[in-house]
Formats: C-alpha cells, structure tokens, sequence
DNA sequence: GCTTTCATGTAAGTCGTTACATGATTTC
DNA sequence: GAAATCATGTAACGACTTACATGAAAGC
C-alpha cells in the first residue's frame, strides 16, 4: 500500500497535478525509491478519487485531469508518514545468489562476486554524475531528494566493500 | 523468477528434500533474503515438476514427496547464479516516507528519524543474537550463510549512521 | 501535413499474501 | 484419547509488469 502514499505525496508537494505530470516526476525523482509504471499509476488515481483522498480539480486539453488531495488525503497522507512503521524490504536476488553460491565452483563464484562489486562501483559513479547533474533547488523536494540520495551513495559503497571482503574470505578458505 | 531458484538451490543443497522440509528451511535461513510462504512452495514446486527442473524421488508417510534436483533443473540454476545479473531491489518503504518528510512538521519528522534508528539498532542486536545462536557448521551452507548474515549487520549499521546524520542535517536546516 | 509530445485508459499474466481446508502420524 | 506436529493443497485478492489501444494538440 506504499504507492498510493508516493502518489498522495507527490500531489500534495506539487500542489495539484495530472497523471501525466506524476509520470514524469515518478521517473526522475521517485525512480530508485518506488517506481511505478503508467498503467499502475492511472489504476491508483482512479482508486483515490473513487476513496475521496484526492479530487479532480481541473480539466485542460487533450482530457488532462489535474488532481488535488483533499482534506481525508492529507490526513493519510501524514498518518502515514510518520505513524505507520515502515516495513523493512528484504528480497534480494544478489544476496541469495551469495547464499548459494557454493552449488558453483570456486572460479565461478570469485568471478561473480568481482562482477558484482564493479557493477555497484559503476552504480556509484552513475548516482554521483546525477547528483551534480540535478538542479539542487532549496524546496523540500530537493533537501529530502539529497538526503536520500545520499544513502544511496552509502549504501552501494557499504556493498563494494562487502564484495570485497567476501571475495577474499572465499578465496582463503581452506 | 528468483523463488524457484531459492527452492532449486535448497533442493540441491539439502540433496532432496520436501515441501514441508524446504518450508522449514526458508524460516530459518531465507526469511531475510527471499522469504517464502507455504502456499508460494507448494505451487512452485508443482510447476517446477511440470516443467521438469526437479522430480519425486521418495514418497513417505502422510503424503509426503520428497524431491530431488534432476540435470535440467541443475544446469537451470548454475547458469542462474552465475549467469543471470542479478537485479538491484529498488522499493523502500522508509526511504519513500523520507523523500516526503516535508509534508509534516519538523518535530514529527525528527522524531520518526530518531525512531527509526532505534528501530534499526534493535535490528542490529537481534541479528548478532541470532548469530551467536545459530549452530555454524562448515559446510556450504554455514558459510555462505555467515557470509549473508555479515552483509545483514554491515547495512544495517550503514543506515543506523545515515539516519544520525540525517537527523541532523533536518535540525541545522534554516 | 507529419512527427513528437501530451494524455488517458484497459487487459492479460505473474507474483505474493492471507486464509481456508483436510487429514495422517507421533507424542504425552 | 488429546494435542502437537507433519504434510499437502486451493481460493481470493492485491500489487506489479508488459503490452495494447486511442486520440488530441503542438511544433516544424
């Protein structure tokens, strides 16, 4: 039930926006956080307003609908930002590969954790061209965007070394 | 398409096991990596039979199917493991309620930060309880498994330290 | 006039969760 | 003989992905 809060969330920091609107914005700022495709979006617009935590406030060309929350949303909205525990995720498909690692031989194993950890190196690379490449403003939007950002960072460095470490721990055993 | 791998590879390591069995198993070793309920196992095993990755190899008392990895499944999931790129888990719960913070006021969201690192240390602890608890072996398994679990506690630890920092960066903001 | 961008909607299929349903065997 | 454990299966619902489908308006 997290998208239908990123979807409530964006509306209220953008004040008011269109589907189409919320695309975008999924793309470019909520894409490592929770992505959400086209067809899920309108699905969960359609769901909100039938629920009353948002409303069609305008009507454009090329039936553009823009949609405000309400007043039922906004509580939500804030309910559940800071009431409802977030649950922590869990599945990771690298982490289980680790964990059967040893049906591979040794060679194999060694070879993928070294790809694994360039492949995280390059991650690193690619969010640090980001962050000088997005136009830092000073809304909210942005300091959170930062912060968030920011763990990302930490988190991909945490795992390269993580990599490296188990690499070398394979590599010694007997 | 990563449960019937977590179910191959279990298969394979145990060298045959039942639905019941492999049940078990997913509590206490997958849960934090690619938990499973029981409903999803029996249903996955059915088709990985139909599809003849493994097979019956003993039937037992009250019904039970033992299964056991045949070639195909076995080629299936080395070429998994070390093949397939793995893909990076991108939902995250808290990290969403982060990037939406600015829509409550500082007190709350200081204090959801200040909570969920709480939360997290207590994370931390229970897994190094767990650790000292577990029976570690020197088979693959155990290995494999210490080195997951060591990955568990190091991000952890990172995100215990993000959530400090930025806890502190909201309070020095203008 | 043609292409791109804006804009919305729906359908089919897979994966995951929760709950229901049933019965055999072992242990006390 | 009652309770716990072993053991399997299915149904309903929600979430996510991929693909299909359509059309209006703006830019060149």
């Amino acid at each position: 039930m997290s998208l239908r809060h990123a979807v409530l969330g964006l509306i209220a920091e953008l004040d008011g926006a269109s589907g189409y609107d919320l695309l975008k914005l999924f793309e470019i700022s909520l894409n490592s956080v929770w992505p959400a495709t086209q067809s899920q979006l309108y699905g969960e617009l359609g769901k909100l307003t039938a629920e009353g935590l948002i409303e069609v406030v305008a009507k454009g060309a090329r039936g553009r609908k823009e949609y405000g929350i309400t007043e039922t949303g906004r509580k939500e909205l804030e309910h559940w930002i800071a009431e409802v525990e977030p649950k922590v995720p869990r599945r990771d498909d690298a982490l289980l590969r680790v964990f059967l690692l040893g049906q591979v031989d040794r060679e194999r194993a060694l070879s993928f954790l070294d790809r694994q950890r360039e492949r995280v190196e390059e991650m690193v690379a690619e969010l640090a061209g980001l962050e000088e490449a997005v136009p830092w403003d000073d809304d909210n939007l942005s300091f959170y965007g930062r912060l968030v950002m920011e763990w990302g960072k930490q988190s991909l460095r945490a795992r390269r070394d993580w990599y490296e470490w188990a690499r070398n721990e394979i590599e010694s055993r007997g």
